[in-house]
DNA sequence: GTGAAAGCGCTAACAA
DNA sequence: TTGTTAGCGCTTTCAC
């Protein structure tokens, strides 16, 4: 920069003005400068800004979801896309936390703020009771929740904390509601980690459409595991070995249903007729299969987006209002909960 | 860390040995020191460090691929996933570029490199002739290719450049060999957009393959659009126009693949009966759909893990050998090939 | 084995 | 409208 400075005549602060677009700087003096920068093909040093500034411009992405699972769901790639449309322009970059494992996530999350690297993160599929939320929240730290913040009991904590979330418990209700309809009074609820907020409430929206349609919840349709394909069809198993079992599955996402349908399939059962299955997320995979899959499409683009908006107002000091944000999703019937075939 | 300093009752600078692991300090003050460093809850500033180090450990990820194509195509998750699978421990982040457009793409690039606020950048999917390469090799910048260099006629061009591709040719020519074993003579090949090294190669693959067999490659078997389903649809379209239309397609890309088989059922051929078709990526859909279809796997975690220990080479000053990584990748066929079906 | 001091490249308050 | 100056928080010679 100084060399800036040197080559056009002024003073390194008449520069800097220049590069923060200073209005108070003559017509003449900033063509001056910005021939020199050009010449020079001159950038100035990030970290030497972040310093000065105490703002690094960039967002940290945490996503506390086992990176293998990221495989062959659209999810991630997605709520990227949605925070990169906001982010782009604006001059701010992600930063991706790749670390595995929950607490390691939550150690690498907490270093990004500390060590100044991150003005802020946007925070992924969080867990009841997650103690990193505490943290950011004891700590002050800038930060916006795709989901929502729930204790250990699953109620919202944190009411100040701004947050970007889908409509799980109707949208599990509307998809329960669905397969009463279909006629089905047995109907179980495969799930992933209950840890995981937005299973717990999909849970919850489970129970409360069952309870409206005067039914008993029973514990043994319900099932937990991982949301991996394996998981689905153990699930299935387990439930095939019940006294009564269950002739409609409501799964938390669609990997657990492609899991459930294919083994399924594989076990002489016809699906939907012997076995209604629904699942989350609306996978491009849902519409190949045969039977085609029932599942709830959530819109990931635009609670990336939004979250993405909320943490920029948060950034620049704008009071964010509405604190927190619930977008609908909607239930995409197919073949696999069609009533009738 | 001046506070850090005062409380332990020693200097900053001793402090800043601590952190560094310098063994030339007495484990008593070494204690004393981390004690401090514990209760006041210390982190040193990344961008001080890297103002005075020169280095931010962080290193950038480019992807030229219009990001919407990344929805439903496990490439770019998965290669990340191979890179935090190396990057993870190392201390190293990843900043993601989220730019659209392959020219602001450039310019994000060499920002980040320029502004140093990324030691190095780790690119994807690059282009016959890319400028961003001839820039970077002419800034010298650390980076490394997830494909390789080529000019705008194909041929490997910056013979130094740091690369980890997937043998493109020779995957292609075997695939397009299985599509001859099963009978076809008119083969044709639906690509992506024809400047992207991987399609270029793919074509060779084809060319070769078909050379090899005594086959005349016909020009008005090629088809370029761009990675979509509707590209694939439109690409067979215009092939059933023809007055000898195929028997058998090879796409280039999964996506491209499905698009071809759905239109094709539904103009009322049968696959792989009245057209054979293979794709590339693995992409999880293709063994879902009926007919399963068959497609080439690459090793893209591994693409990713090995680009990011060359760049870990690279920084540390290791002169990294080989410069250049080629690995295989094997095709899967399916019934959208199988013969006598 | 430890401290003092200089400086990395930038911004911002204060002067002029 | 522009220059001068003082740091931002850290690392790193160079002394001791």
């Amino acid at each position: 920069m100084k060399d800036v400075a040197r080559l056009a005549g002024v003073s390194p602060s008449t520069v800097s003005r220049v590069l923060a677009g200073n209005p108070a700087i003559s017509p003449q003096t900033q063509e001056k400068v910005r021939q020199v920068l050009r010449d020079l093909n001159y950038y100035p040093h990030a970290g030497a800004r972040s310093l000065v500034t105490g703002s690094s411009k960039v967002i940290g992405l945490i996503t506390s979801r086992p990176t293998a699972e990221t495989f062959a769901n659209p999810f991630f790639p997605e709520v990227i896309r949605g925070i990169g449309s906001v982010l782009d322009g604006e001059g701010y970059n992600l930063l991706l936390s790749t670390v595995k494992g929950e607490h390691n996530q939550r150690e690498a999350c907490l270093h990004m703020l500390r060590s100044r690297h991150v003005d802020g993160v946007i925070l992924t599929r969080s867990m009841l009771g997650d103690k990193l939320i505490d943290s950011l929240v004891a700590e002050r730290r800038n930060f916006v929740l795709i989901g929502r913040p729930a204790d250990r009991l699953g109620r919202l904590s944190h009411p100040s904390v701004c947050y970007v979330n889908n409509d799980n418990v109707s949208a599990a209700a509307v998809a329960t509601q669905h397969l009463l309809q279909g006629g089905h009074r047995r109907i179980a609820f495969v799930s992933g980690p209950q840890q995981r907020v937005y299973c717990f409430d999909r849970l919850q929206g489970y129970c409360s459409a069952l309870a409206e349609a005067g039914l008993l919840f029973d514990p043994a349709l319900v099932r937990e595991g991982n949301i991996t394909q394996e998981d689905g069809a153990r699930a299935l198993d387990q439930l095939l070995t019940l006294a009564e079992p269950p002739s409609a599955i409501l799964a938390v996402d669609d990997t657990l249903a492609l899991g459930i349908v294919e083994t399924a399939l594989r076990r002489g059962l016809r699906v939907p007729a012997d076995l209604a299955v629904a699942g989350f997320n609306d996978s491009p995979i849902t519409m190949w299969t045969r039977p085609s899959v029932t599942t709830v499409r959530i819109p990931v683009f635009d609670l990336g987006a939004q979250a993405a908006r909320m943490m920029l107002a948060i950034l620049h000091g704008i009071p964010c209002h509405p604190h927190q944000i619930v977008l609908p999703s909607h239930i995409i019937p197919r073949e696999s909960t069609a009533p009738g075939s």
